[in-house]
DNA sequence: AAAAACATGTAAGCTGTTACATGATTGG
DNA sequence: CCAATCATGTAACAGCTTACATGTTTTT
């Protein structure tokens, strides 16, 4: 007996299954929110988002439900299941690690967006704390390379890199200021 | 009489063109470069690099030389040619989209670094331009978003809509002050 | 009536990821 | 001589992109 993996198995499972869980949806609610909303940063389509959509019921971390069976329009609204819960918490929880501050800082921000619903303060502030350690370690090895492409003569370069630096300062700032803001209330 | 594509059918295809245009160099170095420096961020992997060279020398947008032929470790390097330096102006002159600015600003932002060897500082300032317009003209429609999120009472999908909106404030004026720097000199 | 939005899907083709394979050269 | 680094690749697999297909309901 095969079973299915418990988990998502890409980016777009992940976010389909945390907004899901967030608020129940059709297919149709969440193209548009890839449409419509700063989501579209995450850029996706129908083509993805449906067969995706597939994937995470026939693992059942998501149950779908026929609503209007009877008319010709029927609209699919898909929830989380527990099992889908459970993965969202392990993912929601992990550490940060390096390689994902320096290759997919993108898919932290939205696991951050969304583990308000799954996971309580204290992990909430261990992930922003983690990410602002490994964000200001990484800094510094940015601005190493920095004084080599300065020296090397390329402005191009030079700027690029020193746009990199801004936003990982900016966001390790924006980190600590989270956290200061979870502190309180 | 088929011809073969005259650009690169992918991100990586142009990430490796550019860099490949500015110094000639084997697919180790290109996978050493993804690996050690800040290029990292654009991750990619030996399984994706030496497919992707194989496929530009095939569309004979760069030319890889043998090093060292009667060598038991003979070493490929590859340059641009003059059509892979065609299909690279080209994509450094492209105008910016308002798309772009949404979904894929790091590849705007390599565009940037690697259009130094390829255009005059006209054509570099228009990019400039163009890519603080349309990120100030996307930071209104953020914080739109930003009073929804806040009314919505999303602690998390507020703070990271700032985050966000921080990110985008930030290269803007980063776009300015390089816009600044390029016009002296 | 026409257009736009609602609503879900499929198929071809290509690319990236991961893991593996192979062997040479250099530094300790 | 052993490990690390140099150097290039292949193969299986799964997923995304793009384009298409289909029909309904609401708005203008």
């Amino acid at each position: 007996m095969v079973k299915p993996a418990d988990r998502p198995s890409t980016p777009l499972g992940y976010a389909l299954l945390g907004l899901v869980h967030r608020q129940p949806s059709s297919g149709y609610d969440l193209c548009r929110l890839f449409e419509t909303t700063p989501m579209a940063h995450y850029s996706s389509s129908p083509g993805a988002i449906y067969p995706a959509l597939r994937r995470l019921e026939k693992q059942e971390l998501i149950t779908g439900e026929t609503e209007k069976a009877d008319s010709l329009r029927p609209r699919r609204v898909y929830r989380s299941t527990s099992a889908g819960e459970a993965a969202l918490r392990e993912w929601a929880s992990a550490r940060v690690t390096r390689d994902e501050v320096v290759r997919d800082l993108d898919m932290l921000m939205l696991r951050f967006a969304l583990m308000g619903a799954l996971v309580d303060r204290a992990a909430a502030r261990r992930f922003l704390e983690e990410l602002a350690g490994e964000l200001e370690d990484y800094l510094g090895e940015l601005e190493g390379h920095l004084e080599k492409v300065a020296a090397a003569g390329d402005p191009h370069g030079r700027l690029a890199l020193e746009s990199g630096i801004e936003q990982h300062r900016v966001l390790a700032r924006w980190a600590r200021r989270a956290l200061g803001e979870l502190g309180e209330a």
